[in-house]
DNA sequence: GCGACAG
DNA sequence: ATCTTGTCGC
């Protein structure tokens, strides 16, 4: 699969910020969704002893959520991690990944943040936006906003505000167990992408999709320790 | 100035 | 992300 909006990645911090600006125009904050078949979970993990980032893509059905493909990548370094520029560190690799996938998603669940960013543009939406695909964003942590704490039965949410905005919403996933940080990626509504999540979770915190993507990159990891920055 | 800060 | 410590369930 390739993207169909292309730019450069070696970027300044300042020009990094200005892109993300622009792209965020092309974004869709409503539901745009044809029938989803197939689901994309994506992953990306820094080997610190190879000093490499290893990405991971799998390509879940929607009804069984078995795995119909999956590819493992590795890419050097583009961009350092900067809280707010996480997507410019982490897309170089998946871009890669996706140029192997065959069966093109309907649907791209990603390990961090959409709308609920700064500037509205963390990952999930500069890779919805890159492939024009509905894209949900699924963080473990928030990057920024206030919450008040869900319920804590499964399908408990509350919103996620930042300067009385709604960014997202902090769904539990798991009766008592740590929320996780949904929000808007691309062409998907804030209601329609907390059923999905919900769906994808029915045993685990974490969508079934991260965490098979997870799995895959530990398992090229060979269980070694993750580097930090 | 101090804390917070997706992975 | 990783690391530590503590608590609970098996």
């Amino acid at each position: 699969m390739e993207p169909v909006v292309k730019h450069a990645w070696n970027l300044s911090e300042m020009d990094a910020v200005k892109l993300q600006q622009e792209l965020s125009l092309k974004m869709i904050r409503e539901d745009q969704l044809a029938e989803v078949n197939y689901i994309a979970g994506v992953d990306v993990a820094y080997s610190e002893h190879s000093d490499k980032l290893i990405a991971a893509i799998v390509i879940l059905e929607a009804s069984s959520l078995h795995i119909i493909e999956s590819v493992v990548v590795e890419d050097t370094v583009h961009f350092p991690y900067i809280p707010g520029l996480f997507s410019f560190r982490e897309i170089p690799p998946l871009l890669k990944a996706f140029k192997q996938i065959k069966t093109a998603p309907q649907l791209i669940v990603c390990d961090g943040q959409g709308m609920a960013h700064p500037r509205r543009f963390g990952l999930a939406s500069h890779l919805g936006v890159l492939f024009d695909i509905p894209a949900i964003g699924c963080g473990k942590t928030k990057l920024l906003g206030e919450f008040q704490d869900p319920g804590r039965t499964r399908g408990s949410s509350s919103p996620l505000v930042d300067h009385g905005e709604v960014i997202g919403a902090v769904l539990r996933t798991q009766d008592h167990i740590k929320p996780i940080f949904v929000s808007i990626g691309h062409r998907i509504s804030l209601a329609t992408a907390c059923e999905w999540i919900l769906k994808l979770s029915p045993k685990y915190r974490l969508p079934e999709t991260t965490r098979q993507a997870d799995q895959l990159v530990n398992k090229v990891l060979g269980g070694l320790p993750r580097g930090q920055e």
